[in-house]
Order: C-alpha cells, then structure tokens, then sequence
DNA sequence: TAGATTGTTAATCGATTAACAATC
DNA sequence: TAGATTGTTAATCGATTAACAATC
C-alpha cells in the first residue's frame, strides 16, 4: 500500500464543501471516545459512499490503517488544519441587522476557527450599542482598526444596495477574504477572494423537488 | 432553428441554484425598461459563459429571438414558474432564535414565493410575543395548524439536538418539504424532501482560498 | 492465515464548454 | 444582404464510482 501523506493542494471544491461534515462527526465520535472509524463506517452515517469518503479524507493528507480505519483524533486534526481552523480567524461583520446579528450569536463558528471581534455599521440607532457581547461601531472606523488589528477576513451582511461600498472599503482596508451574504455579486480587486452565500439557491432547490413531489407522474 | 419549448423535467442541480440569479438580474432590468438582453449581456453582468446562460435558460422552456435576445418579462415569468415562485408557498418556521428571528425579518422571501405565516418554539418566553409581525406558538400547536392550513413547507431553524424530533413531528403533520438551517443530517419518511442549509461548507472554501491567497508561492 | 480495509488506477457519469448550423 | 444571436450536437473537463492490488 503506497500512501500518500501529502497535503492535497488543489483539492475538489465539492471535497472541501464536505469536510466540515466529517469534521462534526468526528467530533461526536471522538467526545464518545472512539479511537477508529472506518470510511464504510463514515459513509453509512452521512449517506455517502465510502470510496468517496476516502477520496475526500486524503486531500488532508490522512493516513488511515488497514482493518481499523482512520484515527479520529488525527483525523480531526487533519481537517482542521486543511482548513486553516486550527488558528482562529478574527473578523469584522459590517451590517448589524436581524441576520448580522444572528451570525453574530451563532456560538458555533468558534468551532470553525471563526471569531467575530466586531460589527459595523451606518445606523446611529445601532451604533454604540453591544450585541452578543460585541461591539457595534461606526462603519468609517472600520479602515483604521482592521489595519491595527490585522484583520484578514470581513463578513457583509448589508442589505444588497450598501454591499457593493462596504466591500471596496474592505478592500482598502486591506481585508483578504470577504464572506458575503448580501445578494449581489461583488467586484473586488485581483487578491481578494470572497465567498457568496446565497439562500435562494438552496430555497430553489428545495422548491423544484415539492414542485415535483407535488406534482408526481409527469415525471 | 429546432426550438425546444418544453419545460424541462431533470433539470441539472447547479442549473437550478444559477436560476435565481438570473431571476434577480431579470428583476433589475425590468426594473429600468428593458424589453430584451441576450446571453452575452447576461453573462458579462453574472461572469459567466453565455453558453451556460443559454443551456440554464432552456430548462425553463423559455425561447430566444434571434439577434435580440430573451424578452425580459416572458424570461422573468418563466424563471418563476420553473421554481414555482410564481404562487406563494406559506411555511412554518421552528426555532424562533437568533436565527429565526433572521429569517422571519428577511423580507425576499416574498419574492422568492416563500411566505412565512408564524413561528413555533418551545421556550415560554417566546411563545407568545410577535418577531417581524409574525406570531410565536406553542410547537405542540403546529401538527394540528399544520394540517388544518395545509401547510406544505417547514423551516427548520432550532439548535441541532432538537432539529431531528422537530423533522419528524413536520413529518408526520404533512409538511412535504423541510428547509434545515439545524447542521445534522435529518432522517425523514420517504416522500418528504429535505434542503440542509450549511454555513460550515462555504466557510470551508473561503478558509481554503484564504489560506492559499496568504500563502503564495507554495502552489 | 483469512478477512477487512485502505489507497491507487481506471471507468463512468454529469456538467461545462466549444463548434456550428439555423435564422431573423 | 451581412451580421448577430440562438439552440443543437459534439468535445472536454472534472467529479464520482468501480475494480482491485497492497497490507495488516
């Protein structure tokens, strides 16, 4: 068996939307004390198949061993690695709305290496004010602070109209990753990589499968 | 020029999810008076092929004009009949969180045929009051409501260890389609559908493009 | 050892992209 | 008409799945 041991670079982006889901089961299977899992084992549990599961576990670069499976606690370490949340990432949220706030008190993203450190925005109404426990700021202090404080990653949750603005200001500010959940696409300068997280996508999947689980026969 | 004026039954998936962005830029042209945009224009404005835009376009059996382009409104009302966006679906949302409350408050859902009608939670201190205009009850409340109103579609936006048994009181109150923002694997009967909505696996590509975007050299 | 599981190499499948005839 | 754009058919690309040798 000639093994791998490399760190995949260019990994299948289908395989990285995945890992998370590995992630969160290794997890529950480590705080069980499991020491082993096996790929036909994982792939039962997500309804995947297993060769697919070994494809996906070897971009991180696991070994797993033969007649027992992979290690879970090597294996979560490998995940978390690959993907870089193994150190925690400090963000700015700009946007201190009904969903701003939501990601701001979603407990689960320091699980994912994610830590919001503040949020921002135009609305004096919001501004000064603390919501989970963060700050909410005035959005022209944005530039200055994420320079200060080395902020690489910023998260839009703007109505769609400011998203384009907030952005540019990031940008500038010198922030590399953009997480956006406004509905717009936005134009970035050449090194910046944003991330768009769209819900109609997942609603209009969702949609065409009543539509024809409704509608059954025309099939 | 063989036309195909058929809708189409098996659209591809990620045809599907491209489809409400065309919607929307649709929308936008409208908007300003534009009778006709080609495949060209379209994908210049979205970056991507104006080949993919034509094969996206076709599934929803919409035809273009030779030299012209796709009609704007015909496009906009066949995009919306494909999804089924063109009547209202009213939906139930369990988990009146931070989350929920998001949710509730986004006001798109109405123009992506999604209309949220009331919450259900279990913490007494949420029953009761109104989010967004919205109610919340009780969710011992929901099977018979559900039935009652002929309610086709849940959302599912509570912590992850309560989102299985509120899957299956859904289920078994009819509900046909479940939209689940709760990060497990659901199990549910067989004819209901089920769209899991996952944070982790876009933070999971833009931590990955980060990471390369930071480290350079090592491609 | 026999049996189970890994990881590699090859085959299949599905989506994207290219080429181009049809047409207004 | 000439030129632009559609929609079809074919080629390419990438991800998934299958087959199977390696190995403990």
């Amino acid at each position: 068996m000639v093994t791998t041991l490399e760190r995949q670079r260019g990994a299948p982006l289908p395989t990285v939307r995945r890992l998370p889901t590995y992630l969160r089961l290794m997890r529950q299977l480590r705080a069980a004390g499991r020491e082993y899992v096996s790929s036909i084992q994982i792939a039962e549990e997500l309804k995947l198949e297993a060769i697919q599961v070994r494809k996906d576990l070897a971009v991180t670069g696991i070994e797993g061993k033969t007649k027992v499976g992979f290690p879970v606690p090597a294996l979560i370490e490998a995940i978390e690695s690959f993907l870089g949340w193994d150190n925690t990432t400090d963000a700015f949220l700009v946007g201190a709305g009904s969903l701003g706030t939501a990601l701001m008190g979603y407990e689960g993203f320091a699980h994912h290496g994610l830590n919001i450190v503040a949020a921002f925005d135009v609305d004096r109404a919001k501004i000064g004010r603390r919501v989970h426990g963060k700050e909410v700021l005035p959005l022209h202090k944005l530039p200055d602070l994420a320079a200060r404080m080395h902020i690489h990653m910023g998260i839009i949750a703007t109505p769609a109209g400011a998203a384009q603005a907030v952005a540019a200001l990031m940008a500038a500010a010198g922030i590399r990753a953009i997480w956006n959940f406004a509905p717009v696409r936005l134009e970035v300068p050449a090194p910046i990589v944003v991330q768009n997280e769209d819900l109609s996508s997942g609603l209009a999947v969702l949609s065409v499968q009543l539509a024809e689980a409704l509608a059954p026969g025309r099939a």
